[in-house]
DNA sequence: ACACCTTGGTTCGAATTTGAACAATTGGGT
DNA sequence: ACCCAATTGTTCAAATTCGAACCAAGGTGT
């Protein structure tokens, strides 16, 4: 670390622009969702994964590295919509330490309810702000952010 | 909201890429920063704001919405800074409600040596992983959705 | 001067998040 | 079969976050 390589105007640009917007992003479709649906992003998103597995179940840690939550905030989300009836808890045949989390119908009613305003939002701050060009490089670039970043957790 | 228009695969390709490579990011960020400097993103992030500003100190308000965090988590954040010596108070001489956060001797010093380091890993995760082309079509799209989003909360 | 609406910052309580510690299993490798 | 490291999910305490309520002080219009 002896002579860091600072970041030029461009990349400076590019790195606020990403935090910036992240967070901006992120508490937008915070409200959103609450005032909407009465649910939290991560609960959404929780909705979201179990609704696009096979038979709307994941087990914990699965669904939690999908995520990207810690196994603990996971708990503690799952715990507060199983109390809402939004999704269930099964127990996983082949492993006895093993937890399925499974979307209900009620779960089904709220996401159905939810999503298309939470789309609609979605297009709001992002997709609908960029050109069809931006949005192919964003989809690559963050595509390969994502994958580089998994491959280093491991 | 009668028919929305749903992703197509592209949008959602970078929608997902997004929200996941946002939350990676964040992740790799904290753990390095706490772990080598002992402050949190929002904590570095309030010494570089104020260590850009003028004479190192911003009102509450202001650094506030640089931070793009609620007045309430500022005033904490502000304290805890306090209490470790990185920033102080001042009140404002033209407006009695007004207060000043400074960045502090010391808060340069703990800001100068974690920087490389904070340099490194957002390169590592993010800079360095795009091309040139890529950065600044991301730099110029983010901005963008970071603009409309700042008009849009007034 | 006087009401009145806006601003600036803090305080408060509730919700959420995380990492570490834990208990119970699992799955090799020997 | 058996020992041991790795995995699963939960619990726990601590830290952080937010919004609503609040108080004090500015600024405006009359």
């Amino acid at each position: 670390m002896d002579e860091p390589r600072w970041l030029d105007e461009r990349e400076m640009a590019a790195w606020r622009g990403f935090v910036v917007a992240s967070n901006l992003i992120e508490r937008r479709l915070e409200q959103q969702l609450k005032e909407s649906a009465g649910l939290s992003h991560t609960q959404y998103e929780i909705l979201v994964q179990l609704s696009a597995a096979p038979d709307g179940s994941l087990r914990m840690t699965d669904l939690a590295d999908r995520l990207v939550t810690s196994k603990s905030g996971l708990t503690y989300q799952v715990t507060q919509l199983e109390k809402s009836g939004l999704v269930g808890r099964r127990s996983c045949p082949s492993d006895v330490r093993g937890v399925f989390a499974e979307i209900t119908e009620q779960g089904w009613r709220v996401l159905r309810e939810a999503a298309p305003g939470h789309v609609a939002t979605v297009r709001e701050v992002l997709i609908d702000v960029l050109t069809p060009e931006q949005l192919t490089v964003l989809a690559e670039s963050l595509g390969t952010v994502g994958e580089r970043l998994r491959a280093a957790e491991k």
